[in-house]
RNA sequence: GGGCCGUUAGCUCAGCGGUAGAGCGUCCGCCUUACACGCGGUAGGUCGGGGGUUCGAAUCCCUCACGGCCCACCA
């Protein structure tokens, strides 16, 4: 016997032990000859605790894993966690400080040390939360982006794109996050509109002319500009190109030059040239050599000596001293050098990982030829290789891809994948220069130390100092997690490889996503998924990105522990329409609390009530033991519906849309099968002719529902299966390793039909024994009037209509029986004497209420019937079903005039 | 500066060419022997505005407005 509640705190703990013990989701190459279903995890950065977004990407992927499994594919989705490069050693960063220690206070050994100590507990923190959530995850294929094997992966990686040209050491002007003090790539810069300044500034001409003005939003950089340059086709600088300026509050001259790049109509139509830090004043610099660059700001984010007077300063703390000294200075005219300062709003580089602002600096640097490797990624989502969902998303895939920028690959950190780079230290000059600074350098690539030199045989080398990207590494990962480049022999790569499906958030498409696409590409040919499922952004109720400073987040663990992990799962999933973020309300969790209940209480009336806890018998109650012509309307009906929901699911799961097929299957088990046929069956169970046939459908087609339900609810569907697989005859031990139901052919259109009609008929008597106030325990006599195919419908259910609509008798009546209410039900007239219940001035309002609706409805329909080009130019069934609608109308309405005259007026 | 997405019932959102739907909330009535985490009923919308295409538009096209996001080297 079942409790009356559902409660899932023990339930969940039992099968999440269990399902381990069995190594459940263990899966085998080739096993029972099924075909791979294969799904990496987007693996969770090693910086702490899982937050509600990772329950949602891992909820979706569980539930395809379990779907395509219980459709009979080898499904293996494989775990891991990402070493997470700067987020993760800012995390190690930061405890070190409340220790008032530096990373550089440990040392690069005993740093790295303990960053391995504190993955190791973040790991097992991340696999417990994700075993909780349920996920059906190969355990024993735990990967990481920094353990041995995928080390190997990098390694072999990075040496085949260096040998292919394709990547490259050398000095470019790279996005430097001063205070993360490393490089950044593009797309590791996010891009913020900040208030600031627009300033004005004289340059005034070095023979004691005016000069220009230009405008800039970083006054301190002018202590590095090199240059002032024009647009060549603008006149009003035209004699001014190539004559000195002199550069305010430092001693120096600088040239105006002529440069296409310029606008006319910004500003001033003249731009201060500082090629240290600024990338368009690089690319300026590059077409004009001889201005030379001067860096005044350097990595550590202070002014360097070359800021004279300023050197030591801040950047911040520099821009104000400039401010102030320009607002102090005089041109010889004594007029101001600061000729103005405006509110500007600009965007501003900022570091994604700590929202610093970005420092443009130039220094030496590894990099990714993109190209290549990009236009082959294109070429895949081109030719429909790699589909993405929403489909909306590959535009700007496409797009990005087009676009794409050399792919900075060096890091200025500690805690990654030790760039595989060898500098001999007799061919290289070394010594104890910045190594940002070094330039030329011969590296010899090798993932150990070369035992010598090919150039000079020396045997002392210098190891590249700089991390990879984390992002490299992840984007070899579905090749990596199965053991890649080891292919000989390798039976997971061969089985696994290329994977089916990627889930992840938008935030990353770029940064990872097209990365694994053009990697699969470069090193196998071939796409590395070919379909790749793109959700959204879980976001508070207020539709607000949660975060820890504004104190919106919702712990996962807390929802499961307080509302149950199927209720949670069930609402993040049901919420997750294609293309958009889910604002969560912790109510939402409330409807799919009470769904689990509902199949509990499902389980605990077929169990309890219908088979009465009997023993099953043997082979439980198959369908293929009924024999289907004896089979009730009502029976044929929901095995109709059944099947229909099962193909509409699937359909809409392989769509991925698992949000509309979980509404599908709540539809159906509430709606149709609780409320219709349930209280249906307990009609025919207490008919002896009929109860076996009632009892196998509502065994089979509430196991077959649990099953479809199991990829979206584990727990509560696993608990249920357990206790009717014996009388379902179903032989898998768990319900992780059942079948889906097959079709079996139990479409039924006729059913369909009739059990609509009475749907109709029983809720339009409930609807006017309501309206009419006519207690819900009081056992009414009915008549009906009228003949022909709904007549027949509902003389041959009417058992259902007496039960459905709590009514003592229905009989054919020839004409209206005094006293009584009306329902209308198809072409036919249902009366309900209620003599000394009915308030017939109540009655007649509530008749005309109806009557003017369907006035309404008839009018349209015949408006549409008399328009010729409808009638000509619509589909013939289009035609046909307003034809139907309008004559049930006209039915409907001749009824109620007929009743509403017998009232009297 | 480009691009994408959204604007549908009080709230959160489905529907995306055939006479407006769900969940929650509202209101009314029910402890009807699976479930009050329940049952039955009810109210509530000119589908952001304006044009167009079509026999027919919430659904397709154009345009405007208001939100949100992504990309971008305008000082």
């Amino acid at each position: 016997m079942l409790e009356k509640t559902y409660a899932p705190d023990a339930v969940e703990k039992k099968w999440v032990e269990a399902w381990s013990k069995a190594g459940l989701f263990h899966s085998e190459p080739s096993r029972d000859g099924r075909r791979a279903y294969t799904v990496v995890i987007p693996p969770p950065n090693v910086t702490g605790a899982l937050h509600i977004g990772h329950a949602l990407n891992n909820t979706l992927q569980d539930v395809l894993v379990r779907w395509h499994r219980l459709h009979g594919r080898e499904a293996c989705w494989v775990p891991g966690t990402d070493h997470g490069g700067i987020a993760t050693q800012n995390v190690m960063e930061k405890q070190l400080k409340a220790e008032k220690l530096s990373r550089h206070d440990l040392g690069r050994e005993r740093f790295l040390e303990r960053m391995q100590a504190w993955t190791r507990d973040c790991k097992k923190t991340i696999l417990g939360q994700l075993t909780r959530l349920g996920c059906a995850l190969d355990f024993g294929r735990e990967a990481f982006t920094m353990d041995e094997a995928r080390a190997k992966a990098v390694q072999h990686a990075f040496k085949e794109f260096y040998d292919a040209g394709l990547i490259y050491r050398g000095a470019r002007m790279v996005n430097w996050c001063v205070r993360c003090g490393t490089a950044l790539s593009d797309i590791e810069v996010e891009h913020e509109d900040r208030k600031g300044k627009l300033w004005h500034i004289r340059y005034p001409a070095e023979d004691g002319g005016p000069g220009v003005v230009v405008a800039t939003t970083r006054p301190e950089t002018m202590l590095g500009d090199t240059a002032v340059a024009v647009n060549p086709s603008d006149g009003r600088y035209a004699t001014l190109v190539g004559k000195p300026l002199r550069l305010p509050l430092a001693d120096r001259v600088i040239p105006v030059v002529a440069d296409e790049h310029v606008d006319s109509a910004f500003g001033t139509g003249a731009v201060k040239v500082t090629p240290a830090h600024d990338v368009n004043d690089f690319e300026i610099r590059s077409r004009h050599p001889e201005i030379g660059s001067l860096q005044v700001i350097g990595f550590d984010g202070k002014m360097g000596p070359e800021a004279g007077r300023f050197a030591g300063l801040s950047r911040e703390a520099a821009r104000d001293a400039v401010v102030a000294a320009l607002g102090e200075a005089l041109d010889e005219d004594g007029a101001p050098l600061l000729v103005k300062t405006e509110d500007y709003k600009n965007a501003v580089g900022v570091c994604y990982r700590c929202q610093q602002s970005i420092e443009p600096l130039v220094s030496e640097q590894w990099f990714m030829k993109m190209g290549p490797l990009a236009d082959k990624a294109k070429a895949a989502v081109d030719d429909g290789r790699f589909h993405i969902h929403p489909a909306s998303w590959e535009k700007s895939y496409r797009n990005w891809l087009a676009n794409i920028q050399d792919w900075c690959l060096s890091r200025q950190i500690w805690w990654g994948h030790r760039i595989p780079a060898w500098y001999c230290l007799k061919c290289n000059d070394v010594g104890d220069k910045p190594f940002l600074t070094l330039k030329g350098l011969k590296a010899v690539i090798s993932a150990e130390k070369p035992a010598s030199c090919a150039g000079c045989w020396g045997r002392e080398f210098l190891q590249d100092p700089d991390v990879l990207d984390t992002w490299f590494s992840s984007a070899l990962w579905p090749l990596s997690v199965f053991g890649w480049p080891s292919k000989e022999g390798n039976k997971d790569f061969s089985f696994y490889y290329p994977t089916d499906v990627l889930v992840t958030g938008y935030e990353i498409l770029y940064l990872w996503v097209a990365r694994m696409q053009m990697m699969g590409l470069h090193f196998e040919g071939r796409v590395p998924f070919a379909d790749a499922l793109i959700h959204g952004i879980v976001r508070d109720k207020a539709g607000k990105k949660m975060s820890k400073s504004l104190g919106n987040v919702v712990d996962p663990l807390l929802m499961m522990n307080k509302h149950g992990t199927d209720a949670f799962r069930f609402a993040l999933v049901s919420q997750a329409h294609p293309g958009r973020d889910i604002p969560f309300a912790e109510d939402s969790i409330t409807g799919p609390r009470n769904f689990a209940n509902k199949l509990w209480n499902s389980t605990r009336y077929v169990l309890d009530y219908a088979l009465k806890n009997e023993p099953a018998p043997a082979g439980g109650y198959p369908l293929c033991a009924l024999d289907r012509s004896a089979l009730s309307m009502a029976d044929r009906w929901i095995l109709a519906r059944f099947e229909a929901v099962g193909a509409e699911a699937a359909a809409r799961v392989a769509e991925y849309n698992l949000a509309a097929a979980a509404d599908a299957l709540y539809g159906f088990l509430w709606d149709e099968f609780c409320d219709w046929y349930v209280e249906l069956s307990k009609a025919s169970l207490a008919d002896p002719a009929r109860a076996t046939a009632a009892k196998t459908v509502l065994v089979q087609v509430l196991t077959g529902t649990l099953k479809l339900l199991h990829p979206f609810m584990p727990f509560i569907t696993e608990e249920l299966y357990q206790a009717l697989k014996a009388y379902a005859g179903e032989t898998a031990e768990h319900a992780f390793q059942a079948g889906a139901p097959r079709p079996e052919g139990w479409a039924d259109a006729d059913a369909v039909a009739e059990m609509e009609f009475i749907m109709s008929a029983v809720g339009s008597v409930r609807a006017t024994r309501s309206q009419l106030n006519v207690p819900p325990a009081s056992k009414l006599k009915a008549f009906y009037k009228g003949d022909g195919t709904t007549a027949k419908r509902l003389t041959a259910n009417s058992d259902m209509v007496l039960h459905l609509a709590r009514l003592e008798s229905l009989e054919h009546a020839q004409a209206r029986p005094p006293s009584c209410a009306t329902a209308v039900a198809g072409d036919l007239t249902i009366f309900i004497p209620l003599e000394g219940l009915i308030d017939f001035a109540k009655e007649k309002v509530r008749l005309a209420k109806d009557l003017e609706k369907l006035v309404k409805e008839l009018a349209k329909s015949e408006a549409m019937l008399g328009n010729r080009s409808f009638i000509e130019r619509a589909p013939e069934a289009e035609v046909e079903k307003v034809r139907a609608q309008r004559d049930q109308s006209k039915a409907q309405a001749e009824h109620l005039k007929d009743t509403l005259a017998a009232l009297g007026s």
